[in-house]
DNA sequence: GAATTTAGATACAACACTGTATCCAGATAC
DNA sequence: GTATCTGGATACAGTGTTGTATCTAAATTC
């Protein structure tokens, strides 16, 4: 009954964290829903059930708060990725069915492209953004290019470039497609979307690039090996 | 001494026609530099050396503008396409060459991708500026697909995919490493989406797919079976 | 429980932008 | 040359936004 209904009396600290967590979360919304350009100080305040005051107490401004949304943003992809990526891998398949999972919950969540999209224009006009959202990305990009060395090694191939570049690849290409479905959805499907992205995961993680030397190196599934890779990551 | 120095008199048609010009000029500029959500139509008016009511006079408001903007750019991207590739192909590597010089001279357009950028995220929130832009969309997907037929073509190849499919994932890949570019030169510089691009193009064209069956159909290079197939598609 | 902090509301002043209404001057027509 | 037309300038009213300055009520401290 204290949990719920009567609710407690909350401390500075904790009323302060509370009204934070409020403005970010309404702040998620209305750039999704306005854009960050078009959303002002008051949308975000008013959203949140606060007005502007309580908002300049809490940001200096719009993009101090966007970029503060941005680490939240990143904390949850992170902590899903590793959830997902630190169980032992049995194998190719498996491994294949978490990816394919992680990517449809970042693509199912309608927020996060246009959060990102948006945080992307907002980083070409603005350097000092700019310079943290790069942080941000070379996370991301760090972590997706691990999870393709850790793919290369299970499936025991090699794709012709650096997993780097490959990271990079495949982060240009979901949120290409995803931008593509958002603003064609008539053209871009759903089935479209995933088909095109799985078929891209398949023909450019596996496949041997000097074809004229090496044979296919088929995808092979050693459990042994994929368990010590997956350990060993770990 | 006519065209350049005595600078003569406009009837009011052709005067209609350069007041829209300039200002169609000027949108594409501070479009750029600022975003379309930001940019107010005087902004627009005033960099064009106009004023407020010169845009009134010419365009309802600013999507509208915007609109006709896009659809001139589309139109120079056609034209630069076809004037490419509507010339017999004589091989794969001149192929190659020319769908490479394509891309870089998109690529090296500071304009265009941030243009494009702004326009899909208008659309995102925009219910009839998403049915136009989808039209121009649809447009250069076609094109793109009749490019990567020819390709098939030429290769002697299959890559397991529609080239519909092809080529939304190609163009997502162009739009996603170009905005990764920009908002991120330190870690992906010019040298990198370079490689990255014609890697893919590489990779996903020219890719046997059911690896367990066919053997890797090796690009071949067969001079008269192309210029059978360019001179047909011409 | 009185004094002190402080989170957040309210009020305010300075701008910026839009869209329209009005006006003017040069171009065209007769 | 006079009348008309129209592209474009100017003025204005209305609305939205920002950042700060002030106020109040609750929370903390003693």
């Amino acid at each position: 009954m204290n949990s719920e209904t009567t609710r407690q009396r909350l401390n500075r600290e904790q009323s302060r964290e509370q009204t934070r967590e409020r403005l970010l979360d309404a702040s998620r919304t209305v750039f999704v829903q306005k854009g960050f350009a078009l959303t002002s100080v008051e949308d975000i305040a008013a959203t949140a059930g606060y007005t502007r005051g309580a908002f300049y107490s809490n940001f200096t401004d719009k993009t101090e708060l966007f970029v503060e949304l941005l680490r939240r943003e990143c904390e949850n992809i992170d902590r899903e990725f590793h959830h997902l990526f630190q169980a032992p891998l049995a194998d190719v398949v498996e491994l294949q069915e978490k990816i394919a999972n992680y990517y449809s919950g970042l693509y199912g969540d309608g927020a996060f492209s246009v959060l990102w999209m948006e945080a992307k224009i907002v980083a070409v006009r603005d350097e000092k953004f700019r310079a943290t959202l790069s942080l941000f990305l070379e996370e991301r990009r760090a972590q997706i290019a691990e999870f393709v060395e850790t793919y290369a090694r299970l499936t025991n191939t090699q794709s012709g470039t650096s997993a780097h570049h490959i990271a990079i690849g495949l982060m240009a290409l979901c949120e290409g497609i995803n931008i593509a479905h958002r603003c064609d959805p008539q053209n871009v499907d759903d089935k479209t979307a995933e088909e095109i992205l799985s078929w891209f995961l398949k023909t450019t993680l596996a496949m041997p690039q000097q074809a004229e030397q090496s044979p296919a190196a088929k995808v092979v599934k050693t459990k042994t090996a994929a368990r010590r890779v997956a350990s060993k990551s770990n």
